[in-house]
Order: C-alpha cells, then structure tokens, then sequence
DNA sequence: TAATTACCCACTAGATAGGTAGGTAATATA
DNA sequence: TATATTACCTACCTATCTAGTGGGTAATTA
C-alpha cells in the first residue's frame, strides 16, 4: 500500500473545509469529530499544511482553519506529496534517493519512472472541487 | 513507497533467467551473485514464484530454475500482484479489506479505484520480454 | 480574565521490511 | 553407494515506520 492515513486524512480534511467553508475559519474539533478521525494525530498534520500554505490557521476563540485557494486550485497530487513526502513507487526514484550503481543499464527503471510519471499525472488532473459533494 | 524490495527483486531474477535461458536450469547462486543480491533472502522468494508456476525448481547437481513461459507472456503486473500481496494504493482497496462504513458517500474511492486501475492496467501491459536487453 | 483554539514535544505499541542462521530433502555424478 | 550440489523450510533478529496518546504552551477573542 502506497498512501498512509496521513495522507488521506490529509485529503480529508481538505475536502471537509471546502465543503462546509462559509468564510469563518473552521476549528479542527468539527473536522474530526465529522469525519471520525482522531483530534490529537489531526493537529500533527495540519501544522505542514499551513508550513505549505495549503490553509491557514487562527488561534483562539472563532479560530480554525480555512483554505487559501478555490478548492479547484487544489491538485490531489500536491497535497499527497507533502504529506506523504512522496509518491514515487521505488526508492531510487525519490526524492533525495542516492544513485544507485546499477541506474545506467537497470532494466526496470524506464519502467517505474513512467509508472512514476503516469501516478502523479493522474493525481495532478484531480482536484478538491472533483471530490467535493 | 509502493514496491518493496521483494517485489523488485522478484522482477530481476525473472528477468535474469530470461536473459541466460539455455534451456537449462540456473542455480540461484549465480543469480544472486549476477544481481548483488542476498542468496538467502532469494530462496525465500522464490518458492512462492514456484507455487504460481511462474518458474519451476529443480534439485540437485545441474539444478536450479528456469522460467515455465516465454518472457512475452508474463505480464510485470501479475508477479508484482504475487509478490506484494497487492498494488493497491491504499487499504480500502486491497483484496480482503472488510468494507469501511464511509464506503456509501465517501468522497475520495473513486478516485482511489480509478488511480488502482491506470497502475494495474499499464503494469499488465509490459512483459519481461520489454525489460530484456 | 477566562475560554478557546492552534501548535509543539516526548513517548509508545504494534507491524513490517529485510534480512541471517541452521538446518532437511531431493537429485546428479563419481 | 557416497558425496556434492541444489532447492526449500523454520525460526529468529533488528531497525524503521505508522498511527496514535499525553501533557503541555502560545495566541487570540469575548
């Protein structure tokens, strides 16, 4: 399995903010307890997607969480690839992955780079606005 | 990351009888010193790639293994699909996932089984015979 | 001032990956 | 028949990661 419950929480979350956003910022307590997810592992989450500005934070009373962008300017992949650090399907093609010896006459890396390329392009051609209600 | 060691090593021994079938059977000791990988983690594999009679094993002095199809038709998707127990790309969608309650409105499967579907349709649409040299 | 909310840090149980060690069973060859 | 060779089996190990929990502090509003 490629994508963790950090990412798809992640996802989640998103979706939930677009879908009940009104302007007001929303505080996490809601998102969790609408989409059944624990509060405590929520708000380790949220901090690197305000680090991303992905959304942005309030503290305090009538504070929460609101997004920075019209959901259709949320590509999936983005959001995956930040909470999940990465999306490649094999080691050597992540992102700060060393060289291996064998790269120049591998004969499977043409194919899980376009398996690479073929993932993130779909993921990429979806947004928030495509999973909202 | 998606495709583990076990997976990848799998594809490269399949690929390296491919690539040195003479009709005779190839000790796996050759192929784990050709392809710099543990002989001892090899022979874990390999009895279940026997299982699936993807190769067949022989004993004994001159034995070893040997593919039991032409390299064109073992598509790359059904050894990962073997090896890996899934390609799945989150859990809800692996074989024996006992169905989440959200299933009915929730908002991100479609997308999971569609992404499910582009990796598993272009992994079936490449063969060992594409990976040989 | 009190309540509320984001945010930070330390810790933990359980699972998994990627092996290693030490054998046994089957087969060919001398 | 003896020996070497090879597949194959079982148990174990260690490091890393996941998905949390617990206990706070800082910022903001009413």
């Amino acid at each position: 399995m490629m994508i963790s419950s950090r990412g798809r929480y992640a996802l989640r979350v998103m979706i939930d903010l677009a879908e009940h956003d009104d302007g007001a910022y929303i505080p996490m307590k809601e998102v969790a307890q609408r989409q059944d997810i624990s509060l405590k592992y929520l708000e380790k989450i949220l901090p690197q997607l305000v680090a991303a500005k992905l959304v942005e934070g309030q503290h305090g009373k009538g504070g929460g969480y609101r997004l920075t962008r019209a959901p259709e300017n949320y590509p999936i992949g983005e959001i995956l690839r930040l909470t999940e650090g990465d999306l490649a399907p094999v080691a050597c093609l992540e992102c700060g992955a060393e060289a291996c010896k064998r790269t120049a006459d591998c004969r499977t890396l043409p194919m899980w780079s376009e398996l690479n390329r073929r993932i993130n392009d779909y993921l990429d051609s979806v947004t928030i606005a495509d999973l909202m209600k």
